[in-house]
DNA sequence: ATGCACCCTGTAGTAACTATAGGGTCAAGC
DNA sequence: GCTTGACCCTATAGTTACTACAGGGTGCAT
């Protein structure tokens, strides 16, 4: 299998494949007569795992300790655990920060788009550290 | 004003005040006699502001047109408005996405047992299940 | 023999900093 | 007058996870 059809089925660039050989996540294929790399099912498989886990969201290095874990059959499942629930956690409490920081947006959007910057009051709501007055409906001048 | 009290003053390193200045989102400042930089009040002003900014989540590349629309008292709010908006849209997206993670690893850390990795859940959801849709597409603009 | 799609290596670029190396400045204390 | 230490300077390289060339080679069909 050419590096262009295992790219295609797993949904990888070409170059990501590459990347990934050159930093030890994929082991280095047997080459054709003409240099071209020539992948087996188990690249085909490996590369799936760390498509998957990078979906998820997991960091090329948990990636590779979670390669280095799944490697040893005989490891208890415990430390693959350990390394998904540490992400789980990251994961949420990534979470609970973009909400709060939408909250603090919408606030600043409250104020809409009719007068001009002299007076806006999302750029005052930037250059102070903490938000404007709250907003009181007034009738436009 | 030395770099290292504005630094202080708004809880920024001092490298990186000097890689906004570096990257022009921070106007040069005078000179001493013995070449340490010499901040003014509208130095402080700016920083805080780029310093806001970027804690809402905003990019550099944002936070240089809100600096440029900021600059430009007579322009319109509207312009500003659309860059917040675009920037809590695509947060929005962010949380979602990471919701949608969230579910699949919580979904996928409650096979775990306690056995070996051979029969490990975790992995072997790693290794095979697909996901529908990419769930973290992009990173904030 | 020529075109084309594909492959190769190697390097540099991306975002937004952070961290070093190797030096200069300044005020205080002896 | 000299040293110590805290601060400052520039320039360069490292971080993450790729992505994008440049400049060339391979394989197959026409």
């Amino acid at each position: 299998m050419k590096i262009g059809e295992l790219a295609k089925t797993t949904g990888t660039k070409v170059e990501t494949i590459r990347y990934y050989e050159a930093s030890g996540l994929l082991p280095k294929p047997a080459r054709t007569q003409g240099n071209y790399r020539d992948y087996e099912l188990s690249h085909l498989e490996r590369l799936m795992f760390i498509r998957r886990s990078r979906d998820l969201g997991f960091t090329l290095k948990s990636v590779r300790e979670l390669l280095t874990l799944a490697d040893d059959n005989a490891e208890p499942c415990g430390a693959i655990d350990e390394v998904a629930s540490a992400h789980l956690l990251a994961v949420e409490q990534k979470i609970a920060d973009l909400t709060a920081l939408r909250d603090e947006l919408t606030l600043m959007l409250q104020c809409s788009g009719d007068g001009t910057v002299g007076d806006c009051r999302i750029i005052s709501s930037l250059a102070s550290r903490s938000l404007p007055k709250p907003l009181v409906p007034q009738p436009l001048p």
